[in-house]
DNA sequence: GGATATTGGACAGTGACACTATCCGATAGT
DNA sequence: ACTATCGGATAGTGTCACTGTCCAATATCC
């Protein structure tokens, strides 16, 4: 397969393969002269795997490329999840001393929540920085045991996840990972748009007079 | 309290703050001169929240405009918080044939779940196309209703939310709206990042053999 | 076998974005 | 009086994710 057929079949542009190909994205295809390359099965998957990192997870070509790094260089799921994981986050950038605090009491969280936390975690450093802001714009003080609603949500879906997908640990190797990487991004938005919704209709209960029975008569 | 005040409250850069000025983010002070403008604390409390908008929910320029748009004009909760959840969303863009099955479906889902559902809604659109991208890339034929854990764990947390919050509708209503806006962005990272390292846990109990049973002693 | 199209690869250019810098004449503070 | 800072306008910067152009070397079609 060459690279207009690649083309075609992914729906990305020439142009767009090249870029990845150059950002390492897309491993090359196999030389058949020096200017033939073919291209298989492995780099469709791959090519649509980016697209939907890059328009659904709205990942950055620099946040796929070290997932697809990783994907490479034959990591073991273990790290390809912990560098996805990341690749989720942000630039780390110092804590500022409210945020040290924060994390303490995050760490402490994680610790009884059975969490993982490595410290340089994204996903750590990112609830830190959350829950801080929280903290100072919304609601000063709170304790950090209000966050544990979001950890039992978060572990229902992840429950839910397994018990949808069996099979997950034992299908083609090669695969898997592709999977997984998928799994844990595509789902992102889902969840997120559900929550969005059920605010929105909420605050149309509310309007309709339909008050929560914990809120006052207002 | 004059542009440089409000720089050190805020720890904004003037250039920044002029900067958002122009863009509309922030209303212009009140003139004592034709170049001398006096701001206040609702400016100090909306540059906080164009930068938490910013640096914590990750959202564009135009979109925070959008926000503190329906914000100025004195909207009402509802049509700020359908702005707000429209803002965290993505441009339309037509949805393909297999999108608009899937939206189909979406809807039908979101009308059992008694969810809103305006044609419009960016919430809803991106759930079409993350439920279609999953359908397309990770399980061909999944029903919609495999999509209903997640619209359950949202509604858990909504409920603790709002369980947290008692009074929320009953106060300043100057500061209602800025702290709805709020709650709906700054809470998203967290949930994320609880789900992500929920996922990382799973692998690394399975990694120790201890295969997740439905539901763990915990 | 010759004309035309396409290829892989290198590199320059583009447009959007979120600032950042510079300049201006007017005013504030000392 | 004189320096610093002001608001406002305009231009410039760096990053990002492509996109376009050029090249000599094939591939394909007649």
């Amino acid at each position: 397969m060459k690279i207009s057929e690649l083309s075609d079949q992914t729906g990305v542009s020439i142009a767009t393969l090249k870029f990845y190909l150059r950002e390492g994205l897309l491993r090359p295809g196999t030389l058949t002269a020096p200017n033939q390359a073919d291209y298989g099965e492995s780099h469709v998957r791959r090519a649509r795997l980016v697209r939907a990192l890059r328009e659904v997870a709205h990942l950055s070509i620099a946040q796929i490329a070290a997932i697809t790094g990783a994907l490479d260089r034959g990591e073991e799921l273990y790290d390809v999840m912990g560098v996805t994981v990341d690749s989720l986050g942000e630039r780390p950038a110092a804590f500022t001393p409210a945020q040290e605090a924060a994390a303490a009491e995050v760490d402490r969280l994680l610790a009884t929540l059975g969490l993982p936390a490595r410290e340089e975690s994204l996903a750590r450093q990112q609830l830190v920085v959350s829950f801080e802001a929280v903290r100072e714009m919304l609601f000063p003080g709170l304790p950090v045991e209000a966050l544990v609603p979001y950890a039992r949500a978060a572990e229902d879906v992840v429950r839910a996840e397994v018990a949808a997908t069996p099979g997950i640990f034992s299908v083609d190797p090669e695969q898997v990972l592709e999977r997984a990487v998928l799994g844990l991004t595509l789902f992102e938005p889902i969840l997120l748009a559900f929550r969005r919704l059920t605010h929105e209709k909420l605050v149309v209960d509310h309007l309709e007079g339909t008050a929560p029975p914990e809120a006052g008569p207002d």
